[in-house]
DNA sequence: TTGATATTGATAATCAATCTCAGGATAATA
DNA sequence: TATTATCCTGAGATTGATTATCAATATCAA
């Protein structure tokens, strides 16, 4: 339950880009961090809220934006048109099986996949930057 | 350059659904077939209003959406956040390079690939439904 | 403690996409 | 062909998620 690691790149990350702290910003982190699920702006919005009822809309996206700049969060936009903020760091690259009726994850990874996805993009004469792979399906739970 | 086949699936599904037949769907139906690129809906907007002028953004939704519907087209959602339009019929299952520079397209497909996908879904106990590969990249082109 | 600068919350603005609705078009039927 | 029930249309309003703006406030190095 150590998010000190986290917590320093974040650190980090604010003073060599001349940025500041704030308590907004360290209740943000702690309630992100707290959050093993992938959440949408608006669900920690209301987590956050829990603690401080004041805190701004705009607040929580300029922050989010901040954890994804220093590699601590990432974006994974659905095929549903919505928008969620999965952890980084710790986790190594993975992909994501979706469950199209409970909407839960499942971070999974294949290296043979990866493998032919260089040498598929080698063969066009890409340069391979990154990638995305979404698998939807139906859940253990919600198939039985 | 028959599109006749098309023409009949779209026909098919307009009568199957109790639907009816307009002058603006055959003239976006037709724009749309003819061209071969992945549009967005703003482009087939644009392409159409030079032969019919008074036609409204609205029904240009609606009408790719019916595309979807009857399997004519698909949406293709990209990080970028714009939402593409490709044609379906007559073209396999594939997956896609999305050069970052210039932005466009080559379609691709290995079964490798999608057998190892299966694989992995079956392992975690999903129905597999669909899936979605996204290969981001620099075209051979841009990098030259 | 100061002061330059970053941050904040409220609100307005933006953007693509969708909905609404009154008038027009379509097609099955008589 | 006329009738008529239903669908379709364009214009513009609306939505919902995200950003931009801005005056007031907080931060932190000196």
């Amino acid at each position: 339950m150590s998010s000190e690691e986290e917590e320093k790149i974040f650190d980090y990350f604010v003073k060599s880009k001349g940025l500041k702290h704030s308590d907004q910003r360290r209740g943000i982190l702690r309630t992100f961090l707290k959050t093993e699920r992938h959440v949408t702006a608006d669900e920690l919005y209301r987590l956050v809220r829990k603690r401080n009822p004041a805190i701004g809309f705009a607040t929580i996206y300029r922050t989010l934006k901040l954890f994804c700049e220093c590699g601590l969060s990432r974006e994974l936009k659905l095929e549903n048109g919505s928008v969620r903020y999965e952890h980084l760091y710790g986790h190594e690259h993975h992909d994501h099986l979706v469950c199209v009726k409970c909407g839960n994850f499942i971070e999974v990874m294949n290296p043979e996949i990866e493998k032919l996805q260089k040498r598929l993009a080698k063969k066009e004469g890409f340069i391979l930057q990154e990638h995305k792979l979404l698998l939807y399906g139906i859940c253990r739970k919600c198939k039985s």
